[in-house]
DNA sequence: CGCTATAGTTACCGTTCGGTACCATGTCGT
DNA sequence: ACGACATGGTACCGAACGGTAACTATAGCG
């Protein structure tokens, strides 16, 4: 049922395209999603949308991420901040936040960590559904919160972007994803690089998975990949 | 939506950072918290909220701590406080008052500590869960009262740092925590420094505990450390 | 039946990340 | 005041990771 409104979420950057990627991939998760590109868009936008939950760059044309989540005085203690900062910030800032219930990502980042990311803070003040950290598909576990990897019960060491790679595929069961997907949301938004990194990521998946099974992964060929039950 | 009330904490400072981050991590150890920023805020929600336990900073706007806790009056000895204070504040007028049952801490402090005080004092007061004061995870068990540590039976001696660490790994089993969130839990809540020190302080842990048995700490790299059954 | 495009596998290398030993500073107790 | 110990910072090493590339396998199609 697509009236079923999900949490409200505010995305806070001045550069079109991250706000552009970062919001059509908050819809599509179901989310909604309302943007501003600086401080005093945010403002009214926190007024009128009443996010649950804000995305929000730390540098901004007419101020910071910080003084945004300062000025939002009392109401911010509900109101928990995903900040996006550049890579080689220093830490040691944006660390004293992350207490508070908030998280702190650098640019460039993949959507499947930012989705994740948002959904652990949401689930945690409650806001969220009720949903389990846990993604099961056959016999093929995934918990979120330890990082576990079970096949027919048996645990899999993954590496970060094998784990990101089977937790996407394991969020969209059943359905062909496209290379052009996969790469956008597991990889960097920025990634430019060889597409075959997607094929060589499968295959080492397979090859930890498939050690305790058939194989799951199915290969659609000219289109992508899709998690399938083997038969 | 189960809204479990744990027993209820009211936070007094007149800095909101402090309020900010203390009131998020009590509230996600399942604690009830009202907040005020001085002291005719404090006197109106201790009326209101009926708190079962104060954190009250020495210093506020409008009056201290101590005046605060004296014009509680008879209320007062069924609800503990503990007192926050500047470093270099004198300390002895704080030692009389931690004979009542009450406590004080020293800013900067960590949330580590600051849970475990609370924890202690509701439960000398019988108003806290019927938790035990003893962690144990597999053949690892901490005794918060005694501050003592065992492994496989075995008494192993902890550096406060480490028995802070392994503390707040052991109120997370198997659970991965960031870096960011250890460093936020366990070390003082303004600690702006290297975040080596982890790494050494896991170190550290690793060569004490091991000692008498496989190891329990386990790396997840790129993301942070979880305790785990050793296979 | 064989050619071509697409996918799979393996190997390799540069870089990053984590572990540990060592050192400097601070604190506490005697 | 001194010594011992805890803490935090630095440096260096090794291992693991990610990405590229080269080679192999396979499917689709004329």
């Amino acid at each position: 049922m697509s009236t079923a409104t999900g949490p409200r979420i505010l995305v806070v950057d001045d550069e079109p395209n991250i706000v552009e990627v970062v919001s059509m991939a908050l819809r599509y998760q179901g989310f909604e999603v309302a943007t501003a590109a600086n401080g005093a868009e945010a403002h009214a936008q926190v007024e009128a949308f009443r996010p649950q939950l804000l995305v929000l760059d730390v540098m901004l044309p007419d101020t910071t991420g910080f003084e945004i989540a300062e000025r939002l005085g009392a109401q911010r203690s509900s109101i928990p901040i995903i900040f996006l900062t550049a890579r080689d910030a220093q830490e040691d800032k944006l660390r004293g936040l992350t207490t508070g219930g908030d998280d702190y990502m650098t640019k460039p980042f993949s959507l499947e960590e930012l989705v994740a990311r948002i959904r652990t803070i949401l689930r945690r003040t409650g806001q969220g559904s009720d949903e389990s950290n846990r993604m099961v598909f056959e016999d093929l576990e995934l918990d979120d919160d330890t990082r576990e990897v079970l096949r027919a019960g048996q645990p899999i060491d993954l590496t970060a972007t094998e784990y990101r790679l089977l937790r996407y595929l394991l969020s969209n069961p059943r359905r062909v994803l496209t290379r052009a997907q996969i790469l956008d949301h597991v990889w960097e938004y920025d990634f430019g690089g060889d597409a075959r990194v997607l094929e060589t990521y499968i295959s080492y998946l397979r090859k930890k998975l498939d050690a305790h099974g058939p194989g799951l992964i199915h290969t659609v060929r000219g289109v992508g990949y899709a998690l399938r039950a083997p038969r």
